[in-house]
DNA sequence: ACCTGAACACCGTTCAAGT
DNA sequence: ACCTGAACACCGTTCAAGT
């Protein structure tokens, strides 16, 4: 893994600077900033460091490596609120995981389909569990539920995306899948689904934000409810 | 939304037969199940069909409802257990469906991406509340419950999936990925994530069933135990 | 009116060949 | 030894032109 910074001095032309992975890693996060993470594809990165897509092999062993670097890197931000009760606490820190991902385009999807496994990752892994812990569960309890938790949230990241996120208009978008899926609900047949159809506008009740603090307590509260198997 | 089925009468030479909605769905879920969703391109089921990926925009608007049509008509085959109480019910249920998304690679990641709304995915959402209504759930709560249980399976399955899945070596990748995640759990530095260090073995612990059964009963739990605030 | 060939604007990854 | 041009094998989608 190179981590070569500016090469030691050259005064020759332009200087072009040595790549490296983290500079590589750098410009990826600039272009997913500007146009979102499914624009910043191994041939517009080496574009943007202009070079060939081939140049980037020697660093990074795929679009998946990279793009997981990416996360793990951004992950760094997210970091546990210091006074109050461990729900409160707790509660935060899974918000504020949810909002970097809200943050950049095609973010959420993306960890949703690497599986974050890097260093800052398992430090927020870790501090969900010991809020848990703090909390009374039982440690290995309180892995299974980080574990749920980081899962339901990246999850429901991925669905607050656009379908086709990195466009300007990603209010529309977001607005016409709101639609859909209110339109779907509303126009339901009675027949096939006699629930939905009884309780359409309670489906819909609610801001997403109180759906989602729904989600935070329902799942906290399962947690802590339920002990592990005791064959295990 | 035309349905046509085979031209009237054709007796002129081999008879490439009219294509239909129907007929394109058909053909991608043959090439998923042999080669995985990630191969049903456009491309490759006009190719299948003995045409230009053009001639599909005439029946279908894009890759991502082309997919969608294949996963509700797949979803059309997960139904209710007749007999036994409702937790144990439901909790079939949402297994069943997620071995629908196990079965075919790349069905669940695409699942994930596309936010199902079709009549069989909304039928499920209610059969889903139904057994939570059931199990005595207010209706409003059932249906966050229902959409929770939902997203959490749909994920859960897509992390299932091998990361390039639709390869014919699975096992491998499978196995791989499993001893990725438990190497960074094992090797963690124990100043940075000092709970996965110390509980390390009761985080690797247990089947993949025993977790996904624990999984379950905590959202079950979870949802019947939490109520919707108030002010909704 | 219905259908589609051909084009446009892209991808990820590899490897032989250069410096 | 290190780097990369060029190629290979693909994509989704559009639209002008054909029948």
């Amino acid at each position: 893994m190179p981590v070569a910074r500016e090469p030691r001095s050259r005064r020759d032309r332009p200087a072009k600077p040595a790549l490296s992975r983290q500079w590589i890693v750098d410009v990826t996060i600039d272009i997913m900033r500007r146009e979102g993470l499914r624009k910043a594809t191994m041939r517009r990165v080496a574009q943007e460091l202009d070079t060939g897509p081939a140049s980037l092999y020697v660093y990074v062993s795929n679009t998946a490596e990279l793009h997981a670097a990416v996360i793990d890197r951004l992950l760094g931000d997210v970091a546990v609120a210091a006074g109050g009760h461990w729900q409160d606490r707790l509660e935060r820190l899974v918000t504020d995981y949810r909002d970097l991902l809200w943050k950049y385009p095609g973010l959420a999807r993306s960890a949703l389909a690497i599986r974050p496994s890097g260093r800052n990752f398992l430090v927020l892994f870790d501090r969900i569990m010991g809020l848990l812990v703090e909390g009374g569960v039982e440690p290995g309890q309180a892995g299974l539920g980080a574990d749920l938790l980081l899962l339901t949230t990246t999850a429901s990241a991925a669905e607050h995306a656009a379908p086709e996120d990195g466009d300007s208009d990603a209010g529309t978008d977001h607005l016409t899948k709101q639609n859909a899926i209110a339109d779907a609900v509303r126009s339901v047949n009675a027949q096939d689904a006699p629930l939905i159809a009884r309780h359409a506008d309670a489906l819909l009740a609610g801001t997403p934000d109180q759906r989602w603090r729904w989600y935070l307590r329902a799942q906290i509260a399962g947690i802590a409810a339920t002990a592990r198997d005791a064959g295990q």
